[in-house]
DNA sequence: ATCATTCAATGAATATAATTCATCATTAAA
DNA sequence: TTTAATGATGAATTATATTCATTGAATGAT
């Protein structure tokens, strides 16, 4: 019932005066506003504004008609300055899922050409998921995803980031210190260390160990890198 | 740019999920909705919604339209609740301006009978005015003065609130005191008590005493009705 | 006092915008 | 696979907003 025209007409006659200098100022003829003025007094069943002299003067209802447009006209004009930032790409944020602790060392390696390119938006990198980061992702709690694991899901496209080699950790007096690379049946009779994670997630295993049909002697669980690496350098077994 | 039939969509949408029950609430065809929105997403340059499976989920330029829709739509149906009011004669306020103040007495008995018909409606006596009661009245600062002056101005009416004798007031010992009535020229040797008001405004100079060309021996002021009372008591002169 | 000017209201004509209709493409459920 | 539900789309239609041309009233200048 109350349009926006409305306020619009209001705030110009209370800043220009007359009812003819409103109209200049948005760019209507003085009989466009006066009409759409008494067409809304028809459907409230009240005056808005009353002439005196030559001039207007707004009723209460008018009055609180233009309260209504002080406080909810600037909104709007907010609400699509926003707008044109987005349109812009001034105004938005990427949200980054991230899977895997370590990939914090490389992200903002990657992402910085991106970061270049759009400035004014934000990055927020999330690694708690109350569903997963699959359901962050489907829910579009999150944008993307980094992850070890490629999701070969309908409406979810895979992008390899970058290429990596796998690299077996062995302490320096290990028997396979001094060779160039490794082959799967040559770790059947070592003690493997990885981070907590299902077997299936890990490189070592999906890739390498399970295609070859080969095992390792046992497969320990540590949990933090720098353990790991102390452990190796003891003697006590490998890591990928 | 943004209307309130965009808000409107939003929060209908939000409320019945898809956008066919948003149109049938709105009275609206599923049509009608869609073509709406893509007009002003042309205009803003951004997309406000996606389609998602069988269903639609608002972009980030949507979300901040719909958080207008949230803050802004209610202020709509407040206002247009009080014009209905007003309409209906259940708001709205009758300030009354009143130059003396005695009258306080009798107003509440005049105003009586507006009171009961119109029981919604505020009631405002105001008796100080910057720039006095008759430029109150002008700049619609007060809808009706009481007044004792009839202030025959163009687009001003005066309307008698009722008729008055005037009576003189004078100790029981005075040498008139037993007249039905007195003549202008019986007042030439009294002494006359008043309000502190110009003479020309007072009834018994303009109305009595100025006409018959006739005079008293004194004019005195006097602040309060009470002191003015026990001085005519004390034979020391006559009030009007 | 008279006249020109300024201003808002009005009705009819016109231009613009909103709405519907009919249909399609896509998706999810049966 | 079929069916029902949903949103998008273009053309046709309807409704609405806007303008034009005028009027009448009010104001200030002459």
């Amino acid at each position: 019932m109350i349009e926006r025209i409305h306020l619009e007409i209001l705030t110009a006659i209370k800043e220009h005066g007359t009812l003819t200098k409103a109209a200049n100022s948005l760019h209507l003829s003085q009989s466009a506003l006066s009409h759409s003025i008494k067409k809304l007094e028809g459907q409230v069943n009240t005056q808005i504004w009353q002439k005196d002299g030559r001039n207007l003067r707004l009723t209460a209802a008018g009055e609180r008609i233009q309260s209504l447009a002080n406080r909810v006209l600037p909104q709007f004009l907010h609400t699509e300055l926003l707008l044109n930032q987005i349109a812009k790409g001034e105004l938005g944020s990427l949200r980054i899922g991230m899977e895997c602790h370590p990939c914090y060392q490389w992200l903002l390696r990657v992402i910085e050409p991106y970061l270049v390119q759009w400035p004014d938006i934000d990055i927020d990198v999330k690694q708690e998921f109350q569903f997963g980061a699959l359901g962050a992702l489907l829910s579009y709690e999150i944008d993307v995803l980094i992850t070890p694991d490629p999701l070969f899901k309908p409406k979810i496209i895979y992008i390899p980031v970058f290429d990596y080699e796998h690299r077996l950790v062995v302490s320096s007096s290990h028997k396979l210190a001094k060779q160039d690379f490794v082959l799967p049946g040559q770790l059947s009779e070592e003690v493997l260390f990885s981070y907590p994670v299902e077997p299936m997630r890990l490189d070592i295993f999906s890739q390498f160990l399970n295609p070859a049909k080969c095992s390792v002697k046992k497969h320990k669980i540590i949990e933090t890198t720098e353990i790991m690496l102390q452990m190796v350098a003891a003697g006590r077994g490998v890591c990928a």
